[in-house]
RNA sequence: GCCCGGGUGGUGGAAUUGGUAGACACGCAGGACUUAAAAUCCUGUGACCGCAAGGUUGUACGGGUUCAAGUCCCGUCCUGGGUACCA
């Protein structure tokens, strides 16, 4: 028998950690006759660092939801697994030749190790890792099914709510060999041209191939990719942020490619639909809105006056159609070079040559910048025969709507800010259009038309709507939905990560055999492409599908595989399923599983995923619904987005540099080099393999940063060579002086890039500017989320080490709300572990030994017992963790004052501590005589009785402030304790004599005196 | 620019339908125990005035609604996140 102290906790600790390992007590089971409760965590990639004290958080609170929910009488699912496949282990495999699937599973050990540290109740019997070839080979299979699989718009079988269904290929085959495409409304590239039953059987094994590749879900096409050619790789639009990839921060560029595709934008109407039906955070769900982005306006043509043919635009406001001053075509737009006159045809060319070459960043960061050129042609208005003159300029993007737009510059401020620039009329067709619209309050969605001919007098909604009609009745146009979200690119030229089940035959893609699944991950002799610039798997020996002999086949055909990787995306788009059944060799997870489990009730992550993760999930989830292998049309019923427990470096030293002097750096060294004239006055290593753990190097979009902790880099103190070459000091008073160096006058300061202490290219790279315009340097604590980057980790194992898992549990809890981020700070963390060891102490004497009791409660502590109870399912339910910590620490405070020590009190509530902290009250329910774990008990009921108060202390204010109290039963009628009231000292004390204007008696809260 | 959050003591944060602002904890100050320290326990702790009783003031700022506003409405400022020529 002891204390609650160091030794003890982890003597309890460890020992219930065995023990639970050993009775099983965390399995789940797929058949219960309990209600079904499935909590999820988001799965983590297994980074090398291991886990920090930010990562526990979310896993904390699902794991008391998890608990709480078992000890209500639920059947429990709370698994967990990773998401192995990803860039740091590649990356990581690319400098050091180690297998990525070994660091991968290193980490995974230490991550379960840390995990288990925590006393998480996750059943790893269901453990998954996207990264194994048995999990991998159900990716693989699903991929195969969506490659099989086109959306049908009318199909019988889909509701019109969810807009048509996703449907095996077999029914459009069927479909086209009767009567052609012309019935089939699909989604698809609207270059998809109209073909007979007849054209389709003239086609080729090939031919029809190319033309059911413009229908699958999973489709090859030639399409704008963002292309990183630091990490040789394709990536999601979700990974890029600011123009630069959001792994590692290196430039990207536009780029076509013939690349593997998802397509996500058949369900834009669904997706956007189905969030109506789901509990999720009000801003994620807002930001897969606006990222799906739907618009809801009308294409129309406008004639081309003097020659051929038309030009169709998308626009919402067809109202303003009188107001159409201009036209606008992407410089990419196919008419430009049709419809440019032979005046304006050099000056259009070069305007197109130079948006071509304008990369994605330079066009980003010019968005302000107002370019474009006049074709000379001219269009007619169709609705008053106007003239209108046809520009080109690239803020029209050709990849949305038809890549032209009509302006009117009075109601759309980049249509103003152009007509403005170049000096094109503008005419208001709107009540209470301004002269700036830009500057002055100008709202384009209030005032009636004006100038508009018929419109003229109806509000913008009602000018629509005739609008439209007109369009219907000349024939021009249609009433068209699009979407801003484009389809989702799904390869990647990497090696770690799933293999396509896909091989060629004569250029022609073709699934391999179920039976051969997994196709599993060749091996190569490196990680990196090859000098040729081919994927990583291009360098597996032999990797070909070998289809035996049939009898129309030759003996052994062998075809190439397909070379590229799905994205990191493709293993967690599904994982919650294979939880639910993962073991199974037969299926991703068996029917009845599916059919008992359903979806996730309670799924917990992070908001970064909210465009990512979360729109991919809820896709796959629709398609495989659609096919018959699920039950859900929504995976995640309800979503919490847990905070961020941010670091704090103290110590970080930071040095900016306009990105426009770097323009590169080695993956292994870089040093900053400053010269003045001809010499050189600073070269600072900022990064690389001698540089150690704590510099860092990021480029966002606008400067690119050099860290360094001072605190543990005191190896590491910047100098600066002189004329002399002799080092000198760069440090001052634990500050870089910079300014001791950088003079007002102009340096030259090229930045080198070394390899292993060699110049990159034996050349110096030197570019002209003045040094305090381009780089600063700072001294600052900062506050961000945790990262190894950012050298503020923090690792729960200390934490562990010196307070216990569960001082470290209900620390995290406490620190404030779930969903709101926090700096991790150690300062209340005393009083946390003061709680755990003052609840201790009410089951325990100074000598340690046990001294419950049998003895009867009071009513008193009854009440207190009761009110904690009511008060912690509230707040669990409400998933307000801190305040049910705070809660418990009141119960035992007045506990401990009242010296309760009796069995009937404190037994219900170290069952409701026990989803907080479960090793402490497994071990107090042990001491209690119990033989079975505490998550096999169940959950105590809170009773009104003892609650029920039969008066109440009435605040009794005048004027609105709170001048004193007076106790009155709580049934005491209203007239009666106003009467008391108006007779009390203070109220007379107040009214000096004068009869009150107002008394206002709300029983049970307050009285408030008027006077 | 646009779309969401958020602004409460020295600090993290409470305050469920408008009804006692600052729960709980940290920190700080004082006290008890101790040779001493640690640990523990007790007391105080938004600011201002006052010996005290008590009073004034107070939830970013300025207005408003109400018997009553941290909470509702209008405007302003600051801040975190998302997004960006999407017609």
């Amino acid at each position: 028998m002891a204390d609650y102290s160091k030794d003890e906790i982890k003597r309890i600790e460890d020992k219930w950690r065995r023990e639970w390992k050993a009775r099983g007590v965390n399995k789940a089971e797929n058949h219960s006759e309990k209600p079904k409760y499935y909590v999820l965590d988001m799965f983590p990639y297994p980074s090398g660092v291991g886990l920090h004290v930010g990562h526990p958080l979310g896993y904390i609170a699902s794991d008391i939801v998890s608990r709480y929910k078992r000890l209500q009488g639920y059947n429990v699912l709370h698994p967990m697994g990773f998401d192995a496949f990803g860039l740091p282990a590649e990356q990581y495999a690319i400098q050091t030749g180690q297998h990525p699937a070994v660091t991968t599973e290193k980490n995974i050990a230490t991550y379960i190790e840390q995990l288990n540290k925590i006393g998480f109740s996750f059943d790893w019997d269901r453990k998954v890792e996207t990264s194994d070839p048995l999990y991998y080979k159900w990716t693989q299979w699903i991929f195969m099914q969506l490659f099989d699989a086109w959306y049908n718009k009318k199909s019988v079988n889909g509701n019109l709510l969810t807009n048509g269904k996703t449907e095996p290929i077999t029914t459009l085959i069927a479909e086209l060999e009767k009567n052609g495409n012309k019935n089939i409304d699909a989604v698809c590239e609207d270059d998809t041209p109209t073909i007979t039953a007849a054209d389709w059987k003239s086609f080729d094994e090939k031919a029809k191939e190319e033309f059911l590749q413009k229908y699958r879900i999973a489709y090859r096409s030639d399409t704008m990719v963002n292309w990183c050619p630091a990490l040789g790789t394709v990536l999601s639009n979700d990974e890029v942020k600011d123009g630069v990839s959001e792994r590692g921060g290196y430039p990207v560029e536009r780029k076509k490619m013939w690349q593997w595709s998802m397509r996500i934008t058949a369900y834009a109407e669904r997706l956007l639909k189905g969030l109506d039906t789901i509990d999720w955070p009000e801003p994620v769900k807002e930001m897969q809105r606006n990222w799906i982005g739907k618009s809801v306006g009308c294409e129309l043509d406008f004639k081309v006056e003097k020659q051929e043919g038309t030009i169709r635009v998308f626009t919402t406001r067809i109202d303003t159609i009188y107001g159409v001053t201009f036209m606008v075509l992407a410089p990419e737009h196919e008419l430009v070079s049709k419809i440019t006159t032979a005046e304006q045809k050099a000056e259009v060319e070069n305007y197109v040559t130079i948006a071509k070459n304008r990369s994605e960043r330079e066009r980003m960061s010019e968005v302000k910048r107002i370019s474009g050129a006049f074709t000379g042609a001219y269009v007619t208005n169709p609705f008053n025969g106007a003239k209108i003159p046809v520009w080109i300029a690239d803020y029209v993007l050709a990849g949305y709507g038809t890549g032209a737009v009509m302006a009117v510059p009075s109601s759309d401020t980049r249509d103003y800010a152009f007509a403005k620039h170049f000096n094109l009329p503008i005419i208001d067709v709107l009540e209470g259009s301004t002269s700036d619209i830009t500057k002055d309050n100008f709202d384009p969605k209030s005032g009636k038309m004006i100038n508009s001919d018929s419109l003229n007098g109806l509000d913008w909604k009602e000018a629509i709507e005739v609008a439209l009609q007109k369009v219907a009745a000349l024939g021009i146009g249609i009433r068209k939905v699009n979407f801003r979200m484009r389809d989702a690119i799904f390869g990647r030229q990497r090696y770690w990560g799933e293999p396509f089940p896909v091989y060629y035959e004569n250029g022609i893609p073709k699934l391999v055999d179920v039976k051969d699944l997994p196709v599993t991950l060749p091996e190569v002799d490196a990680y990196k492409p090859t000098e040729s610039g081919e994927p990583p798997l291009a360098r597996a020996k032999n990797w070909s599908y070998r289809l035996p002999a049939t009898g129309d086949r030759q003996p052994e055909t062998v075809f190439p595989f397909e070379q590229t990787t799905m994205p990191g995306w493709a293993g967690s788009s599904w994982y919650w399923f294979r939880y639910m059944d993962s073991k199974n060799e037969k299926e991703f997870a068996s029917k009845e599983a599916i059919s008992y489990w359903k979806d996730v009730d309670l799924y917990i992550g992070g908001s970064e995923h909210a465009t990512g993760h979360l729109l991919y999930s809820r896709f796959w989830c629709k398609a495989l619904k659609d096919l018959g292998y699920v039950d859900s049309e929504e995976p995640f019923k309800k979503l919490i987005n847990q905070g961020h427990i941010q670091g704090v470096s103290q110590f970080i030293k930071e040095i900016r540099i306009d990105p426009s002097i770097i323009l590169k750096y080695s993956e292994k060294d870089v040093t900053l080099c400053v010269f003045k004239d001809d010499s050189l006055v600073l070269e600072l290593n900022v990064l690389g393999s001698s540089a150690g753990h704590n510099r860092y190097v990021s480029q966002e979009a606008s400067h690119l940063t050099f860290k360094y902790k001072d605190k543990s880099a005191q190896d590491f103190i910047p100098t600066v060579y002189n004329d002399s070459h002799a080092n000198v000091s760069f440090v001052e008073n634990n500050k870089l002086n910079i300014d001791k160096w950088i003079a007002k006058e102009t340096y030259y300061f090229p930045i080198l890039f070394t390899d292993s202490g060699y110049w990159r290219d034996g050349t110096w790279k030197t570019f002209e500017g003045t040094v305090s315009d381009n780089m600063t340097f700072e001294t600052r604590p900062e506050i961000e989320k945790m990262s190894k980057t950012k050298l503020n980790v923090v690792n729960p194992d200390e934490i562990v080490d010196n307070y216990g898992a569960d001082t470290l549990r209900v620390y995290e809890m406490f620190l404030g709300p779930l969903e709101m981020s926090k700096p991790w700070n150690t300062s209340g963390i005393d009083g946390v572990f003061k709680f755990l060891r003052r609840f201790w102490n009410l089951f325990h004497d100074q000598n340690g030994n046990v001294v419950v009791t049998d003895a009867e409660p009071s009513r008193e502590e009854l009440k207190v017992l009761h009110k904690t109870l009511k008060k912690i399912e509230y707040d669990i339910e409400h998933f307000s963790f801190n305040t049910s910590v705070s809660e418990f620490m009141i119960c035992c405070n007045e506990l401990s004052s009242m010296k309760c020590n009796k069995r009937a009190i404190l037994e219900p509530l170290t069952i409701a501590l026990s989803s907080f902290a479960p090793h402490i009250t497994e071990e107090l329910w042990q001491l209690l005589g119990h033989k079975d774990s505490i998550l096999n008990s169940s959950y105590p009921k809170w009773s009104e009785e003892y609650l029920t108060e039969s008066s109440f202390e009435y605040p009794i204010s005048i004027n609105g402030k709170v001048r004193a109290k007076m106790n009155f039963a709580l049934d005491m009628p209203k007239e009666d304790v106003e009467k008391l009231v108006l007779a009390s000292e203070v109220v007379q004390k107040w009214s000096e004599g004068k009869a009150p204007k107002k008394v206002i008696v709300v029983q049970g809260r307050i009285v408030n005196v008027v006077l």
